[in-house]
DNA sequence: AACCCTATTGATCGAATGATCTATAAATCG
DNA sequence: CGATTTATAGATCATTCGATCAATAGGGTT
């Protein structure tokens, strides 16, 4: 049923170390980071507690309540990680679409590869968490919407993509990441040759080299 | 927190049913099911006997613990989904590629697709559960394997697809299910379409029409 | 070294949760 | 109809969980 409640860490019978609050706070955050997209956002905090070796009365110090701490996880895993440099890069035109795409991807990849995020994206959309709603959407309007034009713009013939084509090409990508973190199941260590071959399926779909 | 605890079911002041052993355990094992599909794996038995409208200690009546009833949802859930008519017919050469390929992606999609199958899914791979792995590898080795040796076949010049070539077709397939059942972002009502495109776009590439 | 501030601990509370057990009543049979 | 069976309800137990609070001690200051 629970899996992971009681951990390896959290040796040594615990000295009291006194930390600067900061310090002590991003530490806990750290720590919570981790330990969520282990166990899910149902995970205990004594658990947590235990895991970062400190009190889990400690733990409520520092924030009033468990929806805090996983604000906190939120905050740290989610703010500022989409580079709005983005859009203007990937609507560059005296770049080649296919370079656009395959670096916007090799970039996006590392994030959505990491473990964290791609686990405490899917524990938070699972639970309703109407960030995931907001992040689809973003994404949506901003990185790949644009796409439709350049993908007009960069066919020799007319063409007429839609935008579950580009869903489509992106959850492809997305795929690798939740086959890896989430079943866990083996992937390429470097899923750069994958993307490349998928982003020129589906560039080659439209005429464009 | 924790959503969709006290719900809207369970209307009638409980008028004791007397219903026969195996209809009630059906019963129960169903309401279980979309409970929770809902909630996720915690979710607590309290609710579920609330949503099912009898008591909660009914419940150890028909299952000796909480472990059990899952085990039991697991059963209905993922238990003779997968037609072992599918390797078969993806590899019967008198029938054009695309064709078996729509064939089985829209007959595919009609599981996957559905509520329950989705983030049921989704939530035991998230704890760690060995089915996933046992099923997506025997959806590599009896479906997606076979595959490679038929993109070959039916190509007009010689071509070397990857199995990560053909988990990516899988993987933008499966995603619009992922965005509907859990982010519950918009998607097609009817995604036969953009699985055809996407089809289409990965056998083109191979130079298969 | 003595002092003070406060980060940290340990004990504890109340609510919730999985599970158990006995009393009750609905259906069946003679 | 009355007796018997057993599906179901209601009360309750032992843990566990989030959260609180007073007591303790780390470490900087003078």
């Amino acid at each position: 049923m629970d899996q992971a409640s009681s951990d390896i860490a959290a040796a040594e019978p615990a000295e009291r170390r006194r930390l600067p609050p900061e310090e002590r706070r991003r530490q806990i955050v750290e720590g919570a980071v981790t330990f969520f997209a282990d166990v899910g956002l149902e995970g205990k905090t004594r658990d947590l507690a235990k895991r970062l070796g400190i009190t889990q009365s400690l733990l409520f110090n520092y924030f009033a309540n468990k929806a805090e701490i996983i604000e906190a996880v939120y905050a740290h895993v989610y703010l500022d990680r989409l580079s709005d440099d983005w859009p203007r890069r990937l609507t560059d035109r005296s770049v080649p679409l296919r370079d656009r795409l395959l670096t916007f991807y090799t970039e996006y990849s590392q994030l959505i590869f990491e473990y964290e995020w791609m686990r405490i994206f899917m524990f938070s959309g699972l639970a309703g968490a109407e960030l995931n709603r907001r992040y689809l959407q973003h994404m949506g309007t901003v990185i790949l919407l644009p796409l439709l034009e350049e993908i007009r713009a960069a066919a020799p013939a007319p063409v007429d993509p839609q935008m579950e084509d580009i869903w489509n090409l992106h959850g492809g990508i997305v795929y690798i990441g939740i086959r890896r973190h989430i079943y866990k199941v083996p992937t390429p260590d470097d899923p750069s040759e994958a993307i490349a071959h998928a982003v020129d399926r589906f560039l080659g779909s439209f005429g464009v080299v």
